[in-house]
DNA sequence: GTCTATACCGTGATAGAC
DNA sequence: GTCTATCACGGTATAGAC
């Protein structure tokens, strides 16, 4: 359904107040979790009450679909891009690569998604984030393989997560240097469940 | 909708209550997440008043860790019993396994940490986990191995995870044999880092 | 020892004044 | 566009019935 918030209009010129209550309020989302926060705190950061939060958002829920709104199609578009070429292992392995990149920009709202699936799950939005990951999973997996193998295909993607989100605080590595290690971790993932062992 | 038993509830038999908070409030937690749910809706479904669960627990926290203690011993003894042994490969295969095994007993317990994690986080008990899971990871891994290696042990721990949580769904597979792929896999990936490749 | 009644304050949400 | 006032519900706490 139509969210009720739709994203980024064409004239969004009422002063930033939106856009800036977007932003803080992603930030407390991924860092303290969802029901954590609460609007006031929101609306204290923003030196605003919490009334004049409903004026821009219906509901604390459609602050983070629009933010889900705004910063989440450079998934959308890598998937509408993978529909359309060959399935070859090098496309699978261009779409970990592209997906990789998408978490950097986007790390907060991944950070946000990840750690709170309980309640990703009864938003709205919950239902298409599960859409696109089986959909990836689904452009990433070959027909017909083995059961290992599909779950090789889902075990790079989460791969890719974990190097994001947990293996960030493993030592004191290089979070680059670790985002690339999963990203060749989850191709070789690929790569094996691609040519059938 | 009330639920109440039927009926003079003869056997109703006040003298587990305890237990059964426990037992209805972790399947709730992991139905709809930690905060969704109510400590009213427990009381409901036990037929008592909130106040009754305060005597029994002191917080709402309280429950959730009284619930991890008594149910997460067995990868406590893996923990223990892992670090007695030889850090052969085969060892680690073993660590993997029982792991594994453990989730089934314990899948309520394991999505609610799973689908909670921001919540987890700022819990007392999510310091302890976050520990556990770096041993465990510190016991799959080789020293001074690439990091990409390393990579590959926390992989498959993350794999028998997602094997558990996420991929039941994925197709009309049977949850046996999604969870013995995810172990296949998951071996596979330490047994990589093991031999350094 | 086991529970109920009741009240407190914070939270998301609504209606209406400025 | 923003605020005040108010609501029902959330976790918490205490007093007291059995």
């Amino acid at each position: 359904m139509s969210s009720s918030s739709s994203g980024t209009g064409p004239q969004v010129k009422r002063g930033n107040t939106r856009q800036r209550i977007q932003d803080v309020a992603l930030e407390l989302f991924a860092e303290q979790g969802y029901e954590k926060t609460s609007l006031r705190e929101i609306a204290e950061r923003l030196d605003v009450t919490k009334a004049a939060l409903y004026y821009h958002f219906k509901t604390k829920e459609d602050i983070i679909i629009s933010v889900f709104e705004d910063r989440t199609r450079p998934i959308d578009e890598l998937i509408e891009w993978a529909k359309e070429q060959p399935r070859t292992l090098e496309t699978k392995r261009e779409v970990l690569r592209r997906y990789s990149e998408a978490m950097i920009s986007g790390r907060q709202l991944y950070r946000f998604m990840h750690e709170n699936q309980a309640t990703m799950r009864e938003l709205s939005i919950g239902e298409i984030v599960k859409r696109r990951i089986f959909t990836l999973i689904e452009l990433l997996r070959t027909e017909d393989a083995p059961l290992a193998d599909q779950v090789r295909c889902a075990s790079a993607l989460f791969t890719l997560h974990a190097g994001m989100m947990f293996l960030q605080h493993v030592d004191e590595q290089d979070p680059e240097a670790t985002r690339l290690a999963a990203l060749e971790v989850a191709t070789d993932l690929i790569t094996r469940a691609h040519g059938g062992t």
